[in-house]
DNA sequence: TTTTGAGTTGTTCGA
DNA sequence: GTCGAACAACTCAAA
């Protein structure tokens, strides 16, 4: 029996891999995984503290299993052939990544192999990009008939196989490294807490998701998006759990198959305008624009619900799906700021930063999207704050300034005759912005 | 080819 | 306070 190399990329787990499968039917395996310079140039902070996190949970269960993670440097299409010459390995097995980047870097990895095939088994995703297409074979650009498409389609079972009877194959590698500074307080990593976490959300939350999940006050949401980022659990293994329980919360997994799907055909949309016209939109520059951006990332713009969330962001690494929606739209439609700036400031402080799930759902917001929001579908965050956080719970967690103000006040606090010193006067005129953008937009389809 | 119905997440205004 | 209409026109998916 040849040996073969588990390369890991997003998929930092060993139950339900079924490209950890492949490999272990061919003979021992060698456990990889690549410090990529160009990744973990872009992925710098909180998500690459997770990162490591996840790689040592993921090596010590490896190591309960008389295995080891291999850890090495470099780039992969020089790290991941030489270490399979380095054991006279017969195959490379990954799980299939459809990113921009991971899919012309699994090409080069796959030419500098040679003979040693590149083997791709199974992906992150419920359903592959490229498996769920219209009936004329073009790609969807609308989620619901792409739901219903997908549902139909259906998923495989989860693997059952067990890391107990797979015989590893240790080699010596570098250190995972210490964790880069970070002051964000970050969710426990690795395989055994995200099925923990699926668990007692299975146990307890599910059964109130669709009623409650647009409530951040609440919590009541699954935690769960940094798990998939990271491949900790294959959302099939979620479907298989779910059965016919939580039909809103299978469709916002399927969500996730969606963007991927989408980002797969049209890999410019990562950053490129999906609508082009809308590239057209004038957006705002200049000192102002740039003191604007900042009171937006630091959470001083004195709109309480934007500012607990940017708070929440900065430290903890996790904002609440709701509340991404209202700073986005309060971003875009009063700011008048490019939502690629959000979107930016977005990778760079979630853990669950995934390209296709950020990207496009800025783009949704700013209308430049696929399903493009109606232009007149402005989020007044007044009114989504009493709406979703009635009680004003959330913001008093993240906003101490307004901690004393009532639940009538707290979403107002200009209104109030004595405001609290040292939070901030809202820095736009939600009613005149709202105005501006509706303007803007005009423009734009005047042409 | 043409036609038809639909499209995650909203707000305001006037009755 | 509640409710329904209006807010444009376009693109997409499927028949």
């Amino acid at each position: 029996m040849t040996a073969s190399v588990l390369w890991f990329r997003r998929d930092l787990r060993l139950r339900d891999h079924p490209a950890l499968d492949a490999a272990a039917q061919a003979g021992p395996v060698c456990a990889l995984f690549v410090l990529d310079d160009v990744l973990l140039k872009v992925d710098e902070g909180p998500r690459t503290a997770y990162l490591y996190r996840s790689l040592r949970a993921l090596d010590e269960d490896l190591r309960s299993h008389g295995g080891r993670l291999t850890v090495k440097r470099g780039r992969p299409e020089n790290v991941v052939p030489r270490l399979a010459k380095e054991i006279t390995a017969g195959e490379v097995h990954v799980s299939e990544d459809f990113a921009p980047y991971g899919a012309a870097r699994d090409r080069r990895v796959e030419k500098a192999l040679g003979d040693v095939p590149l083997v791709r088994t199974g992906s992150p995703y419920a359903v592959s990009p490229g498996q769920v297409l219209k009936k004329d074979g073009d790609p969807f650009k609308v989620f619901t008939p792409f739901y219903r498409a997908w549902s139909e389609r259906g998923w495989h079972r989860p693997s059952t196989s067990n890391p107990a009877g797979i015989s590893w194959y240790p080699v010596d590698g570098i250190d995972i490294p210490h964790d880069p500074r970070t002051t964000a307080e970050l969710p426990e990593a690795g395989e055994a807490a995200a099925l923990a976490a699926w668990k007692d959300f299975l146990g307890g939350d599910i059964e109130h998701y669709n009623a409650e999940r647009n409530r951040p006050d609440l919590d009541s949401t699954s935690h769960m998006s940094v798990h998939l980022k990271f491949g900790e659990i294959h959302p099939r293994t979620m479907l298989a759990d779910l059965g016919r329980r939580g039909p809103a919360y299978r469709r916002q997994l399927c969500w996730r198959d969606f963007y991927a799907q989408v980002l797969h055909h049209w890999p410019d949309s990562a950053h490129g305008y999906f609508q082009p016209a809308m590239a057209r939109m004038r957006y705002d520059t200049g000192k102002r624009a740039d003191e604007r951006l900042e009171a937006w990332k630091q959470g001083r713009t004195g709109f309480p619900i934007v500012d607990a969330d940017m708070r929440q962001l900065l430290a903890t690494g996790w904002m609440h799906n709701r509340v991404r929606m209202i700073v986005a739209s309060f971003l875009v439609k009063d700011l008048h700021l490019e939502w690629t700036l959000g979107a930016r400031h977005f990778m760079d402080h979630l853990v669950d930063g995934d390209l296709a799930n950020n990207q496009h759902g800025w783009q949704w917001t700013a209308g430049t999207g696929t399903d493009p929001s109606p232009y007149f579908r402005i989020f007044n965050p007044v009114l989504q704050a009493k709406k979703f956080d009635p009680e004003g719970a959330y913001v008093r967690r993240w906003v101490p300034e307004l901690k004393s103000l009532s639940a009538k006040e707290i979403h107002e606090p200009w209104s109030v005759d004595d405001p609290p010193d040292g939070y901030p006067a809202p820095i736009v005129d939600h009613d005149t912005e709202r105005k501006e953008s509706l303007a803007r937009y005009q423009e734009v389809r005047a042409r």
